[in-house]
RNA sequence: GUGGGUAUAGCGUAGCUGGUUAACGCGUCAGUUUGUGGCACUGAAGACCGAGAGUUCGAAUCUCUCUACCCACCCCA
């Protein structure tokens, strides 16, 4: 491993240029789903006020508990304690976002959706960061379970366009704050002759989350749990028949899906539906995806009452996944030209060519270390330029050079004058059809051969 | 926070039970008769063997401590 004098903090990942374009494949079919199925990005700060998240994200969360990257902020609010975090995920600010920009008085749903990175300090493993990177979306202003397929339905867009399969959706249930009550009691009575056996942290979530009692790995609690009071025993009509709802809506759109009455988020604001996307190829974090409803939380954050939804969805694990999956990536582009020069006056005119041709958007390069031509013609092979030409004294002189094809090998001239950018770019064209109609094609006419 | 594993040049590895200048592949750079890449050949640079201490005449190889990374628990994306 090299050393640096300072190395980067644990759990965060450098993307170096090899890697860029599984970044950019990734961004890129996030964001065209996303429009395509109307939502519009949104940009929000890094760090918010620590009061945000612990009301949203909820104060007995393992996320706000432990897990957050704060900063006390004392002289910010007259003396008052504001204090900072970094975020530990997207949905509480661009809640923020929608209310304190008055988007909840326009026409709704509003439906945003945005890339950022998430901050957690946990201890870093297959499929988990300090630093990660999600992408999410929001939909503001309905009730209507229609719009719960409708987001399942983009994040399963996306998973499809990355070409993976074996994606296991999971959705449930966990109702409104009533039956969600009467349930959390059910649950209480369930496990309360059982608590002695049960471990530290199910005590514990016994009294505070109820519902995270049917999550606990633990051999003994999860035995307990098998027989525990299911949820979906206590909706009420109207979480009731949403559920079933969004059950015919997914079917309608050919959505396939398992119900998993033990998913329970870990975050509070959650009611009604909750789901996850599941991979089986990246270790034990295996949720590329996870979201649901919830209903209270804008109004918990001083909005007017709106229900609303959506979803997060781990950049790096979908990367993962892709990768585990042999999916495609979208190669970069790689240089057009390549100007080898022998000389000062050639290496002069090479520039310049350059300039030329990046006007028009040309990847042109040339040679900026002071190599021999054959280094220079060595470096244009490693780059993958598509292209080369070699400029010397004659080529000056006669005002026209060579222009190679590097993949064929093929070769022609090009003038040295104000034609040059206009043939190339010709040539680019015809390099870009393809490379078989490329040597049936006679452009004998614009190189003046 | 709790466990387990790993730690040798830019990358990937060899180096068995301790013994002279730490090896190999890829990569990088320079050449292979003077103006042309991909192949081949030649050569060069590049590692105080994660850090610190200890055992020993002698340690990359043994012991201890630390650190980092990886994996799992937990939690979640």
């Amino acid at each position: 491993m090299a050393k640096a004098i300072v190395q980067r903090p644990t759990g965060t990942k450098d993307v170096i240029p090899s890697q860029i374009h599984k970044w950019n494949t990734v961004e890129g079919i996030v964001k065209s789903q996303a429009e395509a199925y109307g939502f519009k990005e949104i940009r929000i700060p890094t760090f918010e006020e620590t009061g945000l998240f612990v009301r949203s994200v909820g104060d007995t969360t393992d996320v706000v508990q432990k897990e957050m990257y704060s900063v006390s902020a004392t002289s910010d609010r007259n003396g008052v304690d504001a204090g900072y975090t970094l975020r530990p995920e997207g949905t509480a600010g661009s809640i923020r976002a929608l209310i304190e920009n008055g988007l909840l008085n326009e026409a709704l749903p509003q439906k945003i959706f945005y890339v950022l990175s998430c901050f957690r300090h946990e201890k870093p493993q297959a499929g988990r960061l300090r630093e990660f990177h999600q992408f999410g979306v929001e939909m503001a202003g309905t009730q209507d379970p229609r719009a719960d397929a409708e987001v399942i339905s983009l994040a399963k867009s996306i998973l499809d366009t990355a070409g993976l399969r074996n994606i296991q959706l999971n959705i449930n249930s966990i109702g409104c704050p009533e039956c969600r009550a009467k349930y959390q009691q059910a649950l209480r009575d369930y496990f309360k002759p059982h608590l002695g056996k049960m471990c530290d942290t199910c005590h514990n979530r016994y009294e505070k989350n109820p519902l995270r009692l049917l999550d606990c790995k633990s051999e003994i609690c999860s035995e307990i749990a098998k027989d525990a009071p299911v949820i979906l025993d206590y909706l009420c009509d109207d979480c009731r028949t949403h559920f079933e709802k969004l059950q015919n809506y997914l079917m309608a759109m050919d959505i396939e899906f398992s119900i998993n009455p033990k998913i329970v988020r870990g975050l509070d604001y959650y009611t009604k539906t909750v789901f996850e996307f599941i991979s089986n190829d990246i270790g034990s974090q295996g949720t590329v995806c996870g979201g649901g409803r919830y209903d209270g939380l804008i109004e918990q954050l001083g909005g007017k009452p709106t229900p609303a939804l959506g979803f997060g969805m781990g950049l790096e694990r979908l990367i993962l996944t892709m990768e585990s999956q042999n999916a495609e990536f979208i190669e970069e582009e790689s240089c057009d030209i390549y100007i080898a020069s022998m000389g000062d006056d050639a290496a002069s005119k090479a520039m310049q060519l350059c300039r030329v041709l990046r006007e028009d958007g040309v990847r042109a390069e040339c040679d900026v270390v002071g190599r021999g031509l054959r280094a220079q013609m060595k470096y244009a092979d490693k780059i993958n330029a598509k292209f080369s030409v070699v400029l010397g004294d004659s080529e000056l002189e006669e005002g026209k050079a060579v222009l190679k094809n590097m993949q064929s090998g093929e070769q022609c001239d090009i003038p040295l004058d104000d034609r040059f950018g206009e043939v190339f770019n010709a040539m680019l064209i015809a390099y870009q059809l393809s490379g078989e109609e490329f040597e049936g094609l006679d452009l004998s006419a614009l190189t003046g051969n």
